[in-house]
DNA sequence: AACGAATCCTGTGCGC
DNA sequence: TGCGCACAGGATTCGT
């Protein structure tokens, strides 16, 4: 499900419902594993911690309660959903795995139904081993055309599999890696180490155009994501390539091309991308 | 060491 | 309607 697009909108419905102080009341973990195991001691842990905000680096979630740091990765299917307090015993959906609840009243549930996410605890989350390997934040100024056309100098791999690749670059996935390379104006299978000095000026910009104007439509739902009020996203209708295989493209009206690149489909159109 | 493939898991949609 | 198969927004782990 979840790029940085949709991360960021569920981020900021949870900052919208979180009261900075809120006491947590309620730990109801219904699993041991995820994808990997939660940690044996999480609801000790957890329980009355005091919140303080919730924050994003790449894909994950960062609730931080001061001393302790709850860290969440959605993978492919995950959300975090709010539950009114009349619906309190009824809304219990399949693939619950996490309800937790805060001192006024509010109560959230993680879902999960592919078990690709990642529930875990942090006391130091600048050695998380789920954080240190990470690239740079695509907002942020380092990501700069002339250091990452050196960093891809070497790579035989495609750029599409660069951008994807969260060591290279943060939060762009696969719908968005195949959009940013159609608004730059170039083909996904293009070596990483040719793309020139311009493209990746081009790539850069296109990448923060599009990551950006995602997050003001709440996200691209295709099946799966929701904001945590439960809304759909909007920029499923606003994207250009992905998931329009033989469409014409907006463009230049020829029929939209797919193939696959590492094992995910990819959208290009044949005559805007060189 | 770098790259691509396989893998984890459940649900959905399609062809027959 | 039901069955089998391909595929799905991620990213670690494995094999070459």
């Amino acid at each position: 499900m979840p790029e940085l697009p949709e991360v960021e909108t569920v981020r900021r419905g949870l900052e919208k419902l979180i009261r900075e102080g809120a006491i947590v009341s309620v730990v109801d973990l219904r699993t041991k594993k995820i994808r990997f195991d939660v940690p044996r001691d999480f609801k000790k842990k957890l329980l009355n911690a005091v919140f303080r905000k919730v924050t994003r680096r790449a894909k994950y979630l960062l609730f931080d309660f001061g001393e302790i740091t709850l860290v969440s990765h959605l993978g492919m299917t995950g959300s975090w959903r709010s539950i009114a307090t009349v619906d309190r015993e009824a809304d219990q959906r399949k693939h619950d795995h996490l309800y937790i609840e805060f001192s006024n009243g509010l109560r959230l549930a993680f879902n999960d139904p592919r078990r690709f996410g990642i529930i875990d605890l942090e006391k130091d989350i600048s050695k998380s081993r789920w954080l240190k390997h990470l690239g740079p934040e695509p907002f942020d100024p380092v990501f700069a055309a002339e250091l990452f056309k050196s960093k891809a100098r070497a790579k035989t791999s495609t750029i599409k599999t660069f951008l994807m690749d969260q060591k290279n670059v943060v939060g762009v996935g696969n719908i968005y890696a195949s959009e940013a390379l159609f608004l730059a104006g170039v083909r996904p299978q293009r070596r990483a180490g040719k793309v020139t000095m311009h493209e990746w000026e081009r790539l850069i910009g296109s990448i923060r155009n599009v990551l950006n104007r995602a997050i003001e439509a709440g996200g691209t739902t295709l099946q799966d994501h929701r904001q945590v009020s439960g809304e759909t996203g909007g920029f499923q209708n606003r994207l250009k390539v992905y998931d329009r295989k033989g469409e014409a493209c907006v463009n230049c009206k020829s029929p939209i091309k797919q193939t696959v690149i590492g094992g995910r489909a990819t959208y290009w159109c044949p005559k805007c991308q060189k």
